[in-house]
RNA sequence: GGUCCCAUCGUCUAGCGGUUAGGACACCGGCCUCUCACGUCGGUAACACGGGUUCGAUUCCCGUUGGGACCA
């Protein structure tokens, strides 16, 4: 058995869906898994629509997702001349023949067939009868159409899906080559899987419709079909396929806002595929586990709060000096002055990293850390940053500013000491510490809070806290 | 409109003839606690409907309904 060979051809559109990343990942996984290749070939023939930042885009998406191809890019545009050399073959063939139906013809006829409630398909006006090859036409403009058979029936031998029948009487017979000479799209797909040795094709079920027509050229470009696998679409909310109104639907898009590539492919691989009652798996695990066989075979809803609570586990689980060099560009994008101290940003991240389920909520969290131009929140300095606390403030500024050990069990101690002396709870003390330091009532553990800050931050924000204390 | 696909908690799913229908997210409550989280314990919640097949259907078959895709 000839080793395995598994593409991902989108077209460079726009940004990588995630759908598209989906399907990228599965045939990445199934490739892998079974030792074989993963190719990627860039479907770049609507010339209209492509753009280069599209393909930057996509190829940057595929490397951050860690989806690493083994061959390609391979660009459709580059290869027009094999595309030729199949649609003479076909001609020669008597596979296919010319077709000089003007498009206002054939726009005319569909529409009166539409009118009628008629099929509005081709009407085979040039097709030629008798297995006979017509001469080419000269100096008028033709189509190349495909001579689909009319009787019979195509299976599409699905991996997923199952077996799933066509019958050939309502495939038409499509067009392989435009008048301009260039190739369309179900043409190009099956002469480039051919030619690239595609064992396995997997792809979205949106192309369910186009195979047996696609089978039908391998047929008759006299080469077996590859196996093809159809996995289903991923829906919206409203049970609609995922599009731009749904909300973020790029891989970028997902990056920028502060999601690891890991927590991305984890949801995007548990949308359709299942291996028992697993939810978290990691790369070679699924590179392991992954098989055709549990692949769903109904659409799923992109659910944004499964996916959140998965960010927030690879964050817990996440290195801390990675996350303190992954974190740069947030903290960069919300203007915070700079921090290169890596070991700093790790210790403030320790304190985040249970709180933020994503790099951009983090950031957010941080910000007294990062900034020095902290606003009290008034509600918060109005009910805990009273009279009452102003001695105890005070007095822990001047014990905390005489620390020598400024570390976390220094500081609980210093802590302790005040308590007990005026039969205080924690409580009592802490959440005006934490309104003075972070502006806020919410806030990590107060004693990882000032260990963080360090000594000088911390005293002086105490200090400007008790002087906007009212006098009683 | 034609062809095709799909159907288990709100969502992702397990289940591959006999289960108190399991897990996860979300939601609700208890515990933990210096706040917020985390964690932990518990709870609400599903086999779309109708026919068959079978001793027995969530499971197999056929319809209906609903959703989706493709073609125009």
């Amino acid at each position: 058995m000839p080793s395995i060979r598994t593409r991902f051809a989108p077209s460079p559109t726009g940004y990588l869906h995630i759908g598209g990343a989906r399907t990228a990942l599965f045939n990445y996984l199934f490739a892998r898994h079974h030792g074989g290749k993963f190719i990627l070939r860039i479907e770049d023939t609507d010339r209209e629509r492509s753009t280069p930042e599209a393909i930057a885009a996509i190829v940057d998406s595929l490397k951050w997702l860690g989806l690493e191809w083994d061959e390609g890019p391979f660009y459709q545009t580059e290869r027009y001349p094999l595309y030729k050399e199949k649609v003479q073959q076909l001609l020669a063939a008597g596979k296919a023949y010319p077709c000089t139906c003007a498009p206002e013809e054939l726009d005319a006829k569909r529409q009166a067939a539409l009118k009628e409630k008629r099929k509005p398909g081709y009407d085979g006006t040039c097709r030629p009868k008798d297995g006979s090859v017509p001469p080419l036409p000269q100096g008028k403009p033709y189509t190349v159409r495909f001579l689909s058979p009319k009787t019979g029936a195509t299976v599409v031998e699905d991996g997923v899906k199952g077996n799933v029948v066509f019958e050939n009487l309502e495939l038409d017979d499509l067009i392989v080559a435009r008048s301009d000479g260039s190739p369309t799209y179900n043409f190009c797909v099956v002469v480039d899987d051919l030619d690239m040795g595609i064992t396995d094709i997997i792809r979205g079920d949106d192309h369910l419709s186009n195979t047996p027509r696609q089978i039908l050229l391998y047929q008759a470009l006299g080469r077996t079909p590859p196996r093809f696998a159809h996995v289903p679409l991923i829906l919206g909310i409203d049970k609609a396929r995922l599009s731009k109104r749904h909300g973020a639907t790029s891989v970028t898009a997902y990056r920028d806002m502060g999601y690891f590539p890991e927590a991305l492919v984890n949801y995007l691989v548990r949308l359709g595929w299942s291996h028992g009652d697993q939810e978290i798996f990691s790369r070679d695990e699924l590179i392991e586990k992954f098989t055709l066989e549990n692949v769903g075979k109904s659409a799923g809803v992109f659910n944004p709060e499964k996916f959140l609570w998965l960010n927030s586990h690879y964050m817990k689980n996440r290195p801390l000096l990675q996350l303190a060099d992954e974190i740069l560009p947030f903290i960069e994008a919300k203007g915070y002055p700079r921090r290169n101290d890596r070991e700093w940003l790790a210790k403030m991240i320790r304190t985040l990293t249970e709180r933020a389920k994503t790099l951009v909520e983090l950031v957010e969290m941080a910000r007294f850390y990062l900034s020095d131009d902290i606003q009290l929140e008034e509600k918060a300095a109005k009910k805990f940053l009273t009279p009452e606390v102003s001695k105890p403030l005070n007095e822990l500024s001047q014990k905390l500013a005489a620390l020598d050990d400024f570390t976390e069990p220094a500081i609980e101690q210093t802590f302790t000491a005040i308590l007990q002396e005026k039969s205080w709870s924690l409580g009592k003390l802490a959440q005006p510490v934490r309104v003075a330091l972070t502006g806020s009532t919410t806030s990590p553990g107060i004693y990882e809070v000032i260990a963080v800050l360090g000594k000088e931050r911390t005293v002086q924000r105490l200090r400007q806290a008790v002087d906007r204390i009212p006098r009683p």
